[in-house]
DNA sequence: CTCTCGATTAGCT
DNA sequence: GCTAATCGAGAGA
């Protein structure tokens, strides 16, 4: 391969800007990383084969009023200690005793922000996650916060880790647009012991076009 | 130590 | 639509 060429063909700088990370608004760090490309390493086999996945589905949460973050009221405890660290780990936790949940941490240090990943669409390693997931169909693969981790393999051995330029669970941009007339808001699911709070619109669905054939008329 | 509850899912009605 | 499953975190004594 010529020289010219392999500059031509050199990968995309894909990884986020740190800024993306150290958004002061959860909100805004939420919607921006609706379309945003998740890639995990499986920590938990011997192959630590990487599944990757556009995020569909985020809620945010936090600023420490935020009754439904586990940082309300600055309350620090182990678990959620990374989340007082500065943006651009991963918290991960787990929920109901069975799910664990995936989000990065958004903000700066000593303010408690995450943005829950609900959702992805698997792009990468589809053979893998059809493995993880015998006998559910795609569509329900990665498709609530639980499912995101059993299908791209999340646990507590990727909470802290680094999203930024870490190698075992980080994000890239590649080139997905979710348009804003695509993308829904409303209220947080499960939250709705917050009060007030419960009703902030602070989640982001992303629904792509339906293709013209399969329109209503 | 004990008690309560949860940023859910899957299966059944 | 309804609910059991399942267990660690956090709070209080």
């Amino acid at each position: 391969m010529s020289r010219a060429n392999a500059k031509v063909l050199a990968p995309l700088p894909r990884r986020l800007p740190a800024e993306a990370f150290s958004q002061p608004d959860p909100v805004i760090a939420a919607r921006y990383f609706i379309g945003k490309t998740l890639f995990v390493r499986d920590l938990s086999s011997a192959t630590r084969s990487i599944t990757a996945g556009v995020i569909t589905e985020a809620e945010a949460y936090g600023g420490a009023e935020d009754r439904a973050c586990h940082g309300f009221n600055n309350r620090r405890t182990p678990r959620t200690e990374v989340m007082f660290g500065p943006g651009g780990a991963a918290y991960v936790y787990l929920c109901y005793g069975i799910h664990w949940m995936m989000n990065i941490v958004t903000g700066p240090a000593n303010s408690p922000m995450a943005v829950l990943i609900r959702a992805v669409e698997v792009t990468q390693g589809a053979d893998l996650v059809a493995a993880r997931r015998p006998g559910v169909p795609r569509r329900h693969w990665s498709s609530g916060p639980g499912k995101v981790a059993m299908a791209m393999a999340i646990s507590n051995a990727h909470n802290g880790s680094d999203l930024r330029d870490g190698s075992d669970i980080w994000l890239e941009d590649h080139g997905h647009v979710a348009e804003d007339q695509h993308v829904s808001i409303g209220p947080r699911v499960g939250v709705e012991s917050a009060g007030e709070w419960a009703l902030k619109p602070w989640r982001f669905l992303w629904k792509p076009p339906v293709p013209p054939e399969l329109g209503h008329p």
